[in-house]
This record gives structure tokens, C-alpha cells and sequence, in this order.
DNA sequence: GGATTGACGTGTC
DNA sequence: AGACACGCCAATC
């Protein structure tokens, strides 16, 4: 499964700078699937065991929320991922989350 | 090959 | 502000 939906969207998620964050709908539409962003939060499901890893700790949802972190080994470690790398969380969600925005479509 | 599913998004109530 | 509903679309069963 080299050429599927999957590998796109681990491909822009690798692409999102460190210290910055984007959502599933942004990579969705920079892939031309537009709607279909809960693809790109169901292909993450993939991320955990995906090869070269894939920084889904990067990718939230349209507010910042932290979705997905239960989906993380220790449901904690997104959140100590993103602030490793600069990013304020509070409450499960990106503090200046539009200032860390990333958007794949300009950097496209 | 139809039905189910989902780490979403936007709009309403 | 928080909860609920519907739409979208590809992968999996």
C-alpha cells in the first residue's frame, strides 16, 4: 500500500516543520480530497506503526484539539511532544494554535 | 461488493 | 458555551 491515500498523508505530516502543528481538514485539502479529512485522521491510525515515523503528534484537529492523543502509547506523550518543541498546550489544546498553524497548502 | 467505520469539519439547537 | 446532527470519502470487514 505505497500509492494510497496513507502515504499521502504521511507524507505532508513528515513535511510539517518542528515547533508548528496542522489539522486534518489543511492536509486533506492539500491533497486534494478536500472533505475527506477524516481520512487523513483515520490513515494516522497507521502512523503509530508506520515506517519512517510519522509525526502525528503535529496534527490536530480544526481547533487545536488534541484528538487523538489516547491513540498514542502513553495517551500523554503528544502533549509532551509538542512541548518539547515549543508548543504551549492547555487543557488538551494548542495555546496560539493559529501562530503554530501550518498551513501545507502555502508551503505547496 | 455492500455495509461499517472513523485521530474530522461545519452548522444548528 | 456545550451538545447534537449530518455530510464526506477511502479503507477494511
Amino acid at each position: 500500500m505505497k500509492d494510497s491515500f496513507y502515504d499521502q498523508v504521511f507524507e505532508i505530516a513528515r513535511l510539517v516543520p518542528k515547533g508548528r502543528v496542522t489539522s486534518y481538514g489543511a492536509i486533506a485539502k492539500a491533497l486534494g480530497a478536500g472533505g475527506s479529512a477524516r481520512m487523513v485522521g483515520y490513515a494516522m491510525s497507521n502512523a503509530n506503526i508506520a515506517h519512517p515515523k510519522v509525526p502525528a503528534h503535529r496534527v490536530v484537529n480544526s481547533s487545536g484539539l488534541l484528538t487523538g492523543k489516547f491513540h498514542f502509547s502513553p495517551p500523554e506523550l503528544m502533549q509532551e511532544l509538542l512541548e518539547q518543541e515549543g508548543i504551549v498546550v492547555v487543557n488538551d489544546k494548542i495555546k496560539n494554535f493559529k501562530s503554530v498553524f501550518w498551513n501545507p497548502l502555502e508551503e505547496l
